[in-house]
DNA sequence: AAAAAAC
């Protein structure tokens, strides 16, 4: 075997054969064309297997998921098709993860890695079907991988039994906890034997997730690839400072600019809402550019179907909110543009560490508009750096002349649309066909040119609000309860001992 | 300010 030798401190030499994998793993292995671990997976594996807690500081595409799937397969590889009765569908790892994307990611790799084992594993995550689901717990599986919420229906409904977990892995645990799973995952790991092995990844070290595992690992050993909250060293941070209407023209700007100097096209486009992800995707669609959004409003298969186009290439501009800044296994992601700057600068690191992972280069691009500077200060004190400022060349960030040219556009649009009598109907999502679905005509606020066109104040209001706003007040409905602190769920959960 | 996740 070929080892290419980098002046890294913890790889350096070492192959998976050294670790003493099982001679099948090792096959599935170069199958698939691994020959060399990543530092996470070096550092990793030895301790999993020696049994001890891990408390992990990685982000997705260091080679986490292998960095404790490996080791859990040879751990369960003595109980493949062990004596107990496939009755009492024994499950012996859980792997919990917080988007039904990660979900089914982890599962992939499991699935590959343990191939020529006799070891069964499944995922289950909600949005899909529960009965094939069931059905391949009730078969019964050694390695189970899912999301919090559906884990339970299946617990209640008695198709799983989580009694024999001896390894519980939390993937992306921080993300978890802001998505306020703790109640879940605290109703989980209650049903779990307390004598297991637990293994929790987190991309940040927040205080909340030291409390998490101070209440559920044990002497864990601490394993960072970076410094925690940290940005990765080759990835180009840019903010690119425009006027308030001029966003969607300066990413516009940016793609073509980048397809220009003949860098690759692929790119994610983070928005901070549902609504403006869409309107995002609808505009660069517009413009020629293939795009497509993804967030939590879209079906299961809308979802699975558009990161398959993005994956396969059809789609270069996939616009999402935080569905997709944690967790998404993207391969080599040259560049991720901030459409707007994300709400909590953790956020900021995830979305980020989609682009230059292991080892690649990266841009990590960054939409500036005024009063978002509290926001920015905030990610440049937790990264401990600051971005740089670029401008956009041959772009005018005012706007003025383009603002012309679209109005004109919009209004001559909006004549053949009076003339045809109704909306076209393209591409809506779920929240909008039912808020819209029973009116008296197919109208949307978006086919309306004064929701489309870029925010001018009127003339007679002080207050007047940008459209994006008007639109997520008219469209908001079923408002959530307000979570409860993270520090008041730890500090009444029942500790473990 | 928002997003995500069980029916």
């Amino acid at each position: 075997m070929i080892t290419t030798t980098l002046p890294d401190q913890n790889a350096a030499e070492q192959t998976f054969e050294s670790f003493g994998l099982d001679a099948r793993i090792l096959r599935a292995l170069s199958e698939q064309g691994y020959t060399k671990p990543t530092p996470i997976q070096a550092q990793a594996i030895p301790v999993v297997l020696l049994g001890k807690d891990v408390m992990g500081a990685a982000q997705t595409g260091t080679g986490k998921t292998a960095g404790f799937a490996l080791p859990i397969i040879q751990r369960l590889l003595p109980m493949a098709n062990a004596s107990a009765s496939p009755a009492r569908h024994p499950v012996r790892a859980l792997m919990l993860t917080p988007t039904r994307e990660l979900a089914d990611q982890v599962y992939d790799n499991v699935a590959r890695y343990a191939k020529h084992t006799d070891l069964r594993s499944t995922v289950v995550f909600g949005g899909v079907d529960m009965n094939p689901q069931t059905d391949a717990l009730r078969r019964g599986v050694e390695i189970l991988v899912a999301t919090p919420g559906r884990l339970l229906d299946h617990v209640q409904q008695k198709s799983v039994n989580l009694s024999q977990v001896q390894m519980l892995v939390l993937d992306e645990a921080d993300r978890m906890l802001d998505m306020g799973f703790l109640p879940d995952l605290q109703r989980i790991i209650n049903l779990l034997p307390a004598q297991r092995q637990t293994l929790l990844f987190s991309a940040t070290f927040s205080p909340e997730i030291k409390r998490l595992a101070a209440s559920y690992l044990k002497q864990p050993v601490t394993i960072e690839v970076a410094r925690s909250n940290s940005t990765n060293e080759n990835v180009r941070q840019m903010v690119y400072q425009v006027e308030d209407g001029q966003k969607q023209a300066a990413v516009v700007h940016l793609l073509r600019q980048r397809a220009e100097q003949g860098l690759s096209k692929q790119c994610i486009v983070f928005v901070n809402s549902k609504i403006g992800c869409s309107r995002l995707a609808r505009h660069l669609e517009r413009e020629g550019i293939n795009a497509a959004a993804i967030h939590g409003d879209k079906t299961q298969t809308e979802r699975m179907q558009t990161l398959e186009g993005f994956k396969n290439g059809t789609i270069d501009a996939l616009v999402a909110t935080d569905v997709a800044a944690r967790g998404l296994d993207i391969a080599d992601m040259p560049c991720v543009i901030n459409f707007d700057l994300p709400f909590s600068a953790e956020d900021y690191v995830h979305r980020i560490g989609r682009t230059g992972r292991a080892g690649a280069s990266g841009d990590a691009l960054s939409i500036f508009v005024p009063g978002d500077e509290r926001l920015l200060a905030d990610i440049e004190k937790l990264i401990k750096r600051s971005v740089p400022r670029g401008t956009l060349e041959g772009f005018d960030p005012t706007g003025e002349k383009a603002r012309q040219e679209d109005s004109d556009r919009r209004r001559q649009r909006a004549d053949v649309r009076r003339a045809r009598g109704n909306g076209d109907g393209e591409g809506e999502d779920r929240r909008r066909r039912h808020d819209h679905g029973g009116s008296r005509s197919a109208f949307r606020p978006s086919d309306d040119p004064f929701f489309s066109r870029p925010y001018e104040p009127s003339p007679n209001s002080a207050s007047a609000k940008p459209a994006d706003e008007m639109i997520a007040a008219a469209l908001s409905r079923g408002r959530q309860a307000p979570k409860r602190p993270v520090a008041a769920l730890l500090g009444g959960a029942p500790r473990k001992s």
